[in-house]
DNA sequence: AACATATGTAAATGGCGCTAACTTGACAAG
DNA sequence: CTTGTCAAGTTAGCGCCATTTACATATGTT
């Protein structure tokens, strides 16, 4: 009775799932993906994994610790993306910032889901620490860039002000942009050529 | 049997409610303002206003269409406190732009689940005709104040456009501001300052 | 070999969204 | 005044979900 060949399918005769954390993460992530945040259920990572409702149990506090995570990794991929386009130009150039800026909207509508588990879905999971810090670290990355873009144009006003600014730009269009409301009040707006000129307004004061 | 004393007690010994209807959407919409829509219980708002919980079926589809009516009064209302700020500032000034931003940032502070649940909560709820319609009403009124500055003051650009420019930035303030983003990348920022020391620039072109 | 611990399962609880079938009250027609 | 109809309530129940409790099984240490 040892070996079940009907319910050792998912995983392969073991009793223990081994990585059931990271399986879980993974699952829960493609799901939330497809079917957003809000019609997540745990139940279906879950099934998708192979295991029971409560073992979630033995690796997450709650249903919300896991969508935490997926956030915080989800902070990790943007600054990743971010950080690609910014080397992809020669530095402390606009051309570099405002690649920045492209791949944070490219981000948004690309991983529409994971950009909305990121920002304000769930105030309970902003306190979350894990999540602060990445999004601290995505940040600082910005900075970093427009610090450089100043000491090359020799720009006086405070770079992290200038930062916040463009950021605020930036996220505004994202945000606009995955959630359909420029079709309704501008359609067929050219976002990246609005982003493309706003820039160096921006980055004047 | 007809006076049940105990029974009568929420609405005043009618079988039929009367006004269920706007009851449960007034109960709704302050259940979301105290707990946010992700925890916000058809169920409870039954319980507020008295009813069981099948009552809210014969005024609406589902739970989704009374959080649609919620999100529709939220644009109306916010139409109206942008209208209001502009109007107390000379007409095609850009103190009244800048009254329009900061109002626009206000109402998300204020009515912050409200404002959530009225930009990219729940996608289906984007496809109700009704909150696309309030939606298009409230920027009817950014527009047309965007145009009487650029009358006035000769901007030869798209005022669309410049109009979209600043809706932009200011959604942008007013995401990061709830959802605290800037207090962890730029604490102590003021906003309000931000966005006033922006405002020029962002109409120039 | 025996035990402790980590990690799984099954079963149960309570809540929710939603539906079906029944009931009540208001109102119009005779 | 009775009667029939319809809108708008109710109760009961289904299936799903998050979470907990008690139990089972691997794994690794001694």
């Amino acid at each position: 009775m040892t070996a079940d060949p009907i319910k050792s399918m998912p995983r392969k005769g073991n009793y223990h799932h081994g990585e059931l954390r990271e399986a879980l993460i993974a699952a829960a992530r493609q799901l939330v993906i497809e079917r957003g945040a809000e019609h997540f259920s745990l139940a279906d990572a879950c099934r998708v994994a192979g295991v029971s409702t409560a073992a979630p149990y033995r690796h997450f506090r709650d249903k919300d610790e896991i969508l935490e995570e997926i956030a915080a990794r989800g902070f990790d991929l943007m600054a990743e993306r971010s950080m690609q386009a910014v080397l992809a130009h020669s530095p402390g150039s606009i051309e570099g910032i405002i690649a920045m800026g492209l791949a944070y909207v490219r981000f948004a509508t690309q991983e529409t889901a994971i950009f909305r588990l990121m920002f304000g879905q769930n105030p309970t999971l902003k306190e979350a620490v894990a999540v602060r810090d990445q999004g601290h670290a995505c940040f600082a990355g910005v900075i970093a860039t427009v610090e450089a873009y100043c000491a090359r144009h020799g720009v006086e006003g405070d770079a992290r002000l200038i930062a916040v600014k463009l950021w605020t730009f930036v996220h505004g269009a994202a945000c606009l942009v995955i959630d359909g409301e420029y079709d309704v009040v501008a359609p067929g707006l050219d976002v990246t050529a609005m982003i493309t000129a706003s820039a160096p307004g921006l980055l004047r004061s």
